[in-house]
DNA sequence: TTGACAGGCAAGTATCGGCTTGCGTATAAC
DNA sequence: GTTATACGCAAGCCGATACTTGCCTGTCAA
């Protein structure tokens, strides 16, 4: 079941990581951090995050490259399509 | 803030309803009981149901309609558009 | 009016999920 | 080696939420 993917989606926070991600991708754990801090105003702690990042991952929505002692995350929207196609949106055609 | 949308997604007996109500519109709640323990061998009590559906209406996916005793449901997946608005779904030109 | 039918309300329970806390591991800098 | 950095693991707490239970309201048929 996709069930992983829309418990991923449930969350607030995470639905926020994704926002972070699109607009700057490949972030390691302490970059998202601050950035979720600063730009988006969230106190979440560090460990906070990373179980976040973890069930992103899960849902296939995000996907890590190790790199030494660095974790660079990934965003891979691809997944929501199921969605749509699961549930099809009628076309709005309302506007000219 | 769309929380509700994610929110009511995030219940699979609640996606099960979404997919009776996209095949067969408009059901009252009885038939909808009926037709999720038969179909989709789900357990849930009408009570259950019921909350369910309430939901799904609070997030504009479910509108309902009056007529005497009875209560329509209808579907609405135009709220799902937000999604795929919100995080781009690059075009899978994959096949040919 | 009486009864069956379709649905609603509200409190209690129990499970789930997000978060913290504390410690552990591995990589890199010095 | 020592220290700092980047991240992982796991148990426990607590609030949210799905579900039950019991009773109530409104509609229609006899």
């Amino acid at each position: 079941m996709d069930a992983d993917l829309f418990k991923a989606l449930g969350d607030a926070t995470r639905r926020t990581i994704l926002d972070e991600l699109v607009e700057r991708d490949g972030q390691t754990l302490f970059e998202l951090c601050g950035r979720l801090t600063m730009k988006h105003g969230l106190t979440s702690s560090r460990q906070a995050i990373s179980q976040h990042l973890a069930v992103l991952e899960e849902a296939g929505l995000v996907h890590t490259r190790r790199e030494g002692r660095y974790k660079f995350h990934h965003v891979d929207t691809s997944p929501l399509r199921a969605i749509v196609e699961r549930w099809p949106v009628e076309r709005e055609d309302a506007d000219q």
